[in-house]
RNA sequence: GCCGAUGUAGCUCAGUUGGUCAGAGCAGCUGAUUUGUAAUCAGCAGGUCGGGGGUUCGAAUCCCUCCAUCGGCUCCA
């Protein structure tokens, strides 16, 4: 007797071996049709295979993500076997599901390129082979077995592959005249994949690394159903009017230019606006938690990043320093602030009564990064830090931490930053040699990391290896409108630069000590943030701190001296208003201030002159009907301090 | 930096196989219109077709090269 346990601890019996499929072709046929992988015990399988007796199982359809991974991983496979057919001598690399889709990387015959022009080759080539419905057949086979039939076959990704597994047994999937060494899971067969799409087709270094060859990456996402696709081609579309670089451009945020130079923005007025308040707004915050402004040069002496340590890891891949006519004089541009915070630490001496000591500086900095690598705002090669640096007594660090994180969530919830995932960026144990500084003052920091994201409660990811070389970090990341993840907010401890700088406070017992450091931005930098907030608003910003909040708009030229006058008026309650005084119809008017995602638009004809009223149209919302110039100022003033609430430190 | 693609007016895009192919819409300017909740009409002006080199009688179109941008890879103090 096989017994079957279900999520709900409801339980089956079978008289003989029985496989996924057949379970849930027993509940119903129309489970057995969506089906698409099994949990058995824990390990995700194919849905063909027995399910030993007492197993707890749970059936998974493309709701749920290891439907989707079943699925797309075997469309990996499937385009795999189309490549084979039209590209005769590849040789095959790695191909999993991934977050949308699939990729495939693939070593081509010499002198063959994928190029956009061939995806339509490679997909019916695909939905030919999809109809033939061949079953994926999974065997396992001895480490020496799937060695020689690698070696004999003459791919040689594989065969690395195999000698770096630690099991005995290798397993493979065969379906149609396809067959790849594989881990599974699979669909029953090909005709699930009905609906196809090659995506895209890049470069990728063969096991990540650099030194080794690049092969070609060909990405591709699949459907069971041809509407879904068109569904997801839909949405890819969406995600692209979102695109900060886009919509950058359309409202006059900021500006590239090649006589300037690569990813080096220029903040045009309503940009540069946006992020003064930006700006402002943490500094704001940062007063009540205790921090001083300081202001540094955007230059220093090589020294300084020698000390640092920073010059010998990153020096040669930066700008070159700047010679000056004497000898032996040599400025970096500055790719960070804490040298000379350190220095401005240095200035007098400190006791321990004053610490913690917290210097903050919208501090601009400037680093070369690769050219393949400047996207937008996002990557560029010059950028300014909301940066601070927090020197503190090792028995502080903790708490220290636990308030920055505070201010981090502050400003997530003030722009509704609900999506983000927190990383702890811990060091490799083994490879402690990237790293400087002592075992004892790592274990230390990372001690505190741990301890404080704990009490806080904060649900994140720990990476190992993704540490800075000075110290151990949390960071805090979003993704943009097309998924891509990029890190803002990190806050990371330091006991490495205290030491090199030779900081120190004295203590209770009169002697010397040495400070930790706290290095932190919560925006990460203004570039990036903006650029992320631009996506996660589609440009549609909040009240507060969108650059124009009203446009009055006068139904013809008699009433432009009124609309000045409720101009002057809105001014004068602080509410950043324009005039829309152009010779144009008033539906004209509202098409193009609507577009500027301008949040209020104020229509002024005869009778509202008559009555001193504004007829008030909100974004995206249509009419709201007459008011009164008071009750529509109060209107927008108690909006803004709603959305403004959350500054407000406990 | 590497692989692939792209590059035509401020913006969005047309330009079939090299031969009035330098175009359109929006934006801009001028004029008419004086407008009531998502595009009033007309006229004008705008480009060495990313830069440079080559092939050709002739290049936006073909080739080379450089630059920039886009999608990835690697990197990210």
């Amino acid at each position: 007797m096989i017994k079957i346990i279900f999520p709900d601890n409801s339980i089956r019996e079978y008289n003989e071996a029985v496989s996924g499929y057949e379970i849930a072709k027993d509940i119903s046929p129309r489970l057995a049709k969506e089906v698409l992988s099994i949990t058995v015990n824990d390990e995700v399988r194919d849905l063909q295979r027995s399910v030993e007796s007492g197993a707890k199982i749970k059936l998974h359809k493309w709701d749920d993500s290891e439907g989707k991974q079943a699925f797309w991983h075997s469309s990996a496979h499937l385009m795999a076997e189309a490549l084979e057919a039209l590209y005769p001598g590849i040789k095959l690399g790695i191909g999993p599901s991934i977050e949308n889709g699939f990729y495939y990387d693939v070593d081509l015959p010499e002198g063959e390129v994928i190029t956009d022009a061939d995806f339509p080759k490679i997909e019916s080539k695909m939905k030919e082979l999809a109809q033939q419905k061949s079953e994926y057949m999974r065997s396992e086979i001895s480490r020496q077995e799937a060695l020689n039939f690698y070696t004999k076959k003459g791919d040689e990704y594989k065969v690395e592959l195999i000698n770096d597994l630690e099991d005995g047994t290798i397993t493979l999937y065969k379906h149609g005249n396809f067959t790849d060494l594989c881990k599974g899971p699979h669909l029953p067969d090909t005709g699930y994949i009905k609906a196809i799409k090659i995506l895209s087709v890049a470069g990728a270094y063969w096991r990540g690394d650099e030194k080794r060859k690049q092969l070609t990456r060909v990405y591709g996402i699949t459907f069971p159903k041809q509407k879904m696709l068109e569904e997801y081609l839909v949405l890819l579309e969406e995600a692209k009017k979102r695109d900060h670089r886009k919509i950058g451009k359309e409202l006059e945020l900021f500006t590239f230019s090649q006589r300037v130079g690569q990813g080096l923005p220029m903040w045009l007025p309503k940009g540069a606006e946006l992020r003064e308040r930006l700006e402002n707004f943490l500094k704001k915050i940062q007063k009540r938690y205790g921090y001083q402004q300081v202001i540094s040069p955007h230059i220093g002496l090589k020294e300084l990043w020698v000390t640092s340590g920073h010059y010998e890891k990153y020096g040669k891949d930066s700008f070159q320093p700047i010679n000056t006519p004497a000898d032996g004089e040599e400025f970096l541009l500055k790719p960070m602030n804490c040298p000379h915070h350190c220095e401005i630490y240095k200035h007098k001496p400190h006791s321990y009564k004053d610490l913690p000591v917290r210097y903050a500086e919208f501090g601009t900095v400037y680093r070369y990064e690769q050219s393949g690598e400047l996207h937008g705002l996002t990557r560029v090669r010059g950028f300014t830090q909301d940066d601070a640096h927090i020197f503190c007594r090792p028995d502080q660090l903790k708490d220290e931490f636990k308030k920055v994180m505070d201010i981090v969530f502050i400003i997530f919830n003030a722009l509704d930053f609900k999506n983000f995932t927190a990383q702890v960026s811990l060091r490799d144990p083994n490879d402690k040699v990237k790293y400087i500084g002592s075992d004892e003052n790592w274990e230390k920091s990372e001690a505190a990391i741990l301890e404080a994201v704990k009490e806080k409660d904060l649900n994140c990811v720990i990476e190992y290896g993704e540490a800075a070389f000075y110290g151990p970090k949390l960071d805090f990341m979003v993704k943009d409108a097309l998924g891509r993840q990029w890190q803002l907010g990190t806050i990371q401890v330091d006991y490495n630069l205290p030491e090199r700088f030779e900081l120190e406070y004295t203590g209770a017992d009169n002697q010397k000590h040495r400070p930790v450091m706290i290095h932190r931005a919560p925006f990460g930098s203004m570039e990036r943030f903006v650029a992320v907030l631009i996506e996660h608003t589609a440009g549609k910003f909040p009240l507060w701190l969108t650059p124009d909040q009203v446009v009055v708009l006068p139904v013809s030229e008699k009433f432009n001296d009124y609309a000045e006058k409720v101009l002057n008026f809105l001014n004068n309650y602080d509410i950043r208003t324009l005039i829309d005084d152009r010779n144009e119809k008033v539906g004209k008017k509202i098409r193009d201030n609507e577009m500027k995602k301008i949040p209020y638009l104020l229509i002024v004809g005869e009778k509202e002159f008559d009555n001193e009223t504004v007829s008030v149209r909100k974004q995206g919302d249509g009419d709201k009907g007459i008011m009164k110039l008071e009750e529509f100022a109060e209107l927008i003033n108690k909006e803004v301090k709603t959305q403004t609430e959350s500054y407000k430190i406990n």
